[in-house]
DNA sequence: CTGAAAGCGCTTACAG
DNA sequence: CTGAAAGCGCTTACAG
């Protein structure tokens, strides 16, 4: 195999539209033309034109063309207050990649991190928002709170956010946003459970996240129709989802009564409990039913494969920049809300009664 | 809360420079001079001018300043062949971003799917490496195949390569890269298992990936050192890696003399061991230890909890990122190759003999 | 220190 | 259909 590039070669001079139309011997204008395979240019122009294009290697510079267009076809995902990319939003950030790809849009991953408390205005933006004509536009994940909503809007930034994880927000603020059904997928995961026969169903979530307490709501509402009286399972102070699981599977081993089932605010929360129950010799689905929420890649893998509530990531992030394009086409439009559908998954930790 | 943002306000037309400079009552080119802090402005012309920039809201047009900086500062995190971005890319990404960010630069995310048998030149590129000037260069992630680098070096596109997961590539062929050490990894692991103790140590990896069997090497030669034989366990046909760590356990069991250990090719093949041996009733560590390589997330939640090979992910990001500035600013460079250390982490899965 | 001008690489009316 | 010109929003010598 023959060693390419030693390195030492000059960095060659840039071929520009100019350089295209005196070898074509045509205007400049004409060359843009063919580019744009816009407006009528004969067969045999474009033909020539084509031809120094290609003897050329000529490939037209996006940045001079972007200035011109008012529009840098660039969206940025902002992931805030997350250290680290769970696999949850790196779907998400998937959906949007390959939408936008499709509509050759480029997609730039940015990270910050801020406090609630911080003045909108003080919330220090990652270099991307500082810029002006960089991004079109920006697409919000992770936790999102009114500040960073009210500062993202002083910058009469176009924006879409991913909803389920904003914290703090009334009603009566509106902007666009993409969610999935938190309501509804512990409603049919509870539901389910009750159908296999189960009466005595806690929950275990930590409240203090909004979302939780929308499933939170599910199980209720679940619970409420069949008569059934919701107990909600706190533990001590947790640290971490997970280990808000094991602290609740001690709870419930200390409890006089043991439900015979257990809806879980999320996957996370499923395994700790699985984890802690399992230490404690006490077997899943035989002797206590689970089941979660969010199915994630390790659901599948938890033995036996944990029941859980399916959410569509992809087509978050994919309804997400879809809604940040018309946004962006359309700068009047109403403001609009989607809330996409979740799915429970029946596998291998529920036990029929 | 105030509704803000009706939708209905007509998009503000750009302020540009010179409007800055009518109202400041001074040349575009001293508006320019001060946002580049450049050359001397006298301090009362600097401070009028910051106060009309100010008043007007004016933010420079990045991309107009890009075209004559003939730069943009932008670079592409580029994932091939996944079909998923698993965390260990993810955190990668993060230390890619963390480091261009803290140098104000930005980082697009693309995908790509390709074969390894497609000419370089049919390859289809995502759409940010076929426009030209857009980014400045990019960091290949993800299965490199030699065909890929063929293509991004005939577009002349400056890059630096995460090397483990390039396969099928020769010596000769010189490039920047930024790796971990795989074989140094298992060798530690491998000498801890004999330090407490084990002699029938098993390898149980699948080999047909080159990260992996530099992996298993650095099992063999802490074996050879320790004049031990080297068993490489071979389950058939499996699908994935969990699977492969679940056929690997049946085999074991299956076997006449079953080893005290075994080094698992990753945390993959590890949780597929630990899946299967516990399902057969055998213990970890108490019958069987176990090691695995890449220090997922999940290994320390695994009960007990994973003893592994550590791999500093976002600094390897981090390098990759500065490998590129560094070949951005110096193109003559001679091509360098970084490896960096990796380390075992004790935890609960190997038992003292 | 600062203004006026030329220029970056394109697109897009405006004429013909 | 096509060329010459103006212009996008900036930067950077060039004079003074």
């Amino acid at each position: 195999m023959p060693k390419i590039g030693s390195g030492m070669e000059a960095v060659p001079k840039q071929t520009t539209i100019r350089d295209v139309a005196r070898a074509a011997g045509v205007g400049i204008g004409t060359i843009s033309r063919v580019l744009n395979s816009s407006s009528q240019v004969s067969l045999e122009t474009r033909a020539r034109v084509n031809e120094a294009i290609r003897r050329l290697g000529f490939r037209p510079n996006a940045q001079a063309r972007r200035i011109l267009k008012r529009r840098s076809e660039i969206v940025c995902f902002l992931l805030s207050n997350r250290d680290f990319i769970h696999p949850f939003h790196a779907r998400i950030l998937q959906g949007v990649e390959s939408y936008a790809s499709g509509l050759r849009h480029h997609v730039l991953f940015a990270v910050l991190h801020y406090s609630p408390r911080t003045a909108p205005e003080k919330i220090d933006l990652p270099p991307v928002l500082q810029e002006h004509g960089l991004i079109d536009g920006v697409i919000l994940a992770g936790t999102i709170y009114p500040n960073l909503l009210r500062r993202i809007e002083a910058i009469r930034m176009p924006f879409v956010a991913f909803s389920n994880n904003v914290v703090g927000m009334d009603g009566d603020h509106l902007y666009d946003q993409v969610g999935f059904d938190d309501f509804s997928g512990t409603l049919q995961s509870t539901r389910y459970l009750i159908e296999q026969g189960h009466r005595e169903i806690g929950f275990a979530g930590d409240l203090s996240y909004p979302w939780i307490r929308r499933r939170f709501d599910g199980y209720r509402q679940a619970m409420r129709e069949n008569k059934l009286k919701p107990v909600s399972i706190l533990p001590r102070k947790a640290d971490g989802f997970v280990d808000f699981g094991q602290k609740s599977a001690e709870r419930i081993l200390a409890g006089l009564s043991r439900p015979s089932a257990v809806v879980a605010g999320n996957d996370e929360t499923a395994y700790g409990l699985w984890l802690s129950l399992r230490r404690q010799g006490v077997k899943v689905p035989e002797e206590i039913s689970l089941v979660g929420f969010d199915d994630r890649e390790e659901a599948v893998l938890m033995d036996p494969p944990l029941s859980t509530v399916r959410v569509y990531k992809e087509e978050i992030g994919q309804t997400c920049m879809k809604m940040l394009l018309e946004r962006l086409h359309h700068p009047q439009m109403a403001y609009s809300q989607r809330i996409l559908p979740t799915e429970f998954v029946v596998r291998g930790t529920v036990r029929q009664l």
